[in-house]
Order: C-alpha cells, then sequence, then structure tokens
DNA sequence: TGGAGATTTTGCCATTTTGCCAACAATGCA
DNA sequence: TGCATTGTTGGCAAAATGGCAAAATCTCCA
C-alpha cells in the first residue's frame, strides 16, 4: 500500500495512518490461519503448553512452535515457561468474541446469495 | 492442518470443525491486508465506488478490485451496481468494532514487553 | 450500433507464507 | 555431569499471495 498524502487523506474524512493498517493486519493476517485460529480457540478454554497444542493440531511440534510466535509477536497470546514446558495464554480479552463475530460475518454472507 | 479425529477432538473438550476453523481463517485473511482494512475503515463512514476507493488506496483499480472481490467473497462486504458504477457497503455490522479490538491488542502488547 | 467510462478477469512474476527436518537451547533429574 | 524432555531456530522446497497490465465485460448515451 503506498502512503497517502496528507492532503488525499484529509479529503478522505482522514482515516487512519497507514502504520495504524500495517499494524492491524498483521494482527488479522496472525488470526488468518486454521491453526493459529484453533490454538486461539483453545486458549480461550485456559491455558495450554505447546505439547498440548501439538497434539490437538496435529503437526510438527516447531510448526506449532511458529504458529504460537506469529501470535505473541502481535500480541494476541503471551507465554511463560514453568519448568520444562512453557504454556500459552490469551493475552487481550476481546479475541474471545471473534467467534461471535465470524458467525455473523457467516449469516451476512449467506443472506448474500 | 490436518483433520483430527473425533477420539482427539473429544479428549480435547470439542472445539470446532476444521472447516470452522478454514472459513473463520479466511475472514481474517481477508481482513489481513493494510489496502483491505483500509478499505474496511473507509466503507464504515459509507458506501464507496471502485473509484473512490482507488484514489483513496493509491494503486492499480485491478488491485482494488481484486482486494473487493476477496472481502466479498467471505461476507464482509457487498456490492451494488447504479450506472457504470459498483458500490460497495459493510455487510457485516461487526466490523465496525474491529478497530476498537485491535486497539485492546496493541496496549496488551505493549503492556508484555 | 458504436464509443467511452467503470469495473472485473486473466496471465505473469516477485515476494511471502507454510511446514517439515535437523540442529540447537533450556530445564529437570538421576 | 550426563541424559531425557520440551521448545525454538534456521534452512529448504512447495504453495499461496499481491500487484500490474492487457483483455474482457457491462452500462450509458449519442
Amino acid at each position: 500500500m503506498q502512503p497517502r498524502s496528507s492532503k488525499s487523506a484529509a479529503r478522505s474524512g482522514e482515516l487512519r495512518s497507514p502504520q495504524e493498517y500495517r499494524a492491524g493486519a498483521d494482527v488479522f493476517k496472525a488470526l488468518g490461519h486454521s491453526s493459529r485460529l484453533l490454538i486461539v480457540d483453545a486458549l480461550t478454554r485456559g491455558e495450554r503448553c505447546v505439547a498440548e497444542l501439538t497434539e490437538l493440531i496435529g503437526c510438527d511440534t516447531s510448526t506449532v512452535s511458529n504458529h504460537l510466535a506469529v501470535l505473541r509477536n502481535v500480541g494476541l497470546v503471551a507465554d511463560e515457561r514453568r519448568g520444562q514446558q512453557v504454556f500459552y495464554r490469551i493475552a487481550a480479552p476481546c479475541v474471545t468474541k471473534v467467534f461471535a463475530c465470524l458467525e455473523e460475518v457467516r449469516s451476512a454472507r449467506e443472506k448474500q446469495r
């Protein structure tokens, strides 16, 4: 996306800054993968360690670790090591509401056809 | 993501189906691009035609059209042709709240470091 | 009908994302 | 210390994504 000039930004009703859109997009990009969405859904029900999430998803541990890093980097989850295990939990409470929103989007999509 | 067996799904507390995660991820994937997020933000303030959105974003019209198709395919926006122009509008009201949620995520991320 | 304006579709290429494996790091325990 | 357990990191190949430009489509109007 190219930066808007302040002139065109003003004409547009002054939305948000390119940085804000980029940061926001990164958050949604993090949620935009079925495995990561599953992880978030699972963590909504309480913290889990990497091994538990790995079994839940059914792929390589390193893959899960990478997914968790994506979620952590945007601030959606937080991690805490306890002994040999690293536990992950939801860091932003509002994500627990995303599934309700998804349901709304789905009904909107069905109405549309 | 590999399909979970019903057995492991049950053990995990029966979350959602792989299809649901895939569909949900598609919605977030659609929001996971700065240009598309800008489009959604703009449409939150009222409908716009493709040409207006194109000027707002500052890239090729065909690119904007493709972005709009992504948003439309997941049900986030709806289109309506009036004369030569096609107007787009928000189809799922809840998306107007996503920016508030992004703000929460951002503050959670800052607290984390 | 024919031309112009608005939008969509398609093809192509560069970039990014995914997921696996192997190697490495951190922790706990004998 | 030596070793098993748990996660993370780096490298690589396959797949998906993004953006432009050309071609196609649709609509209005002369």
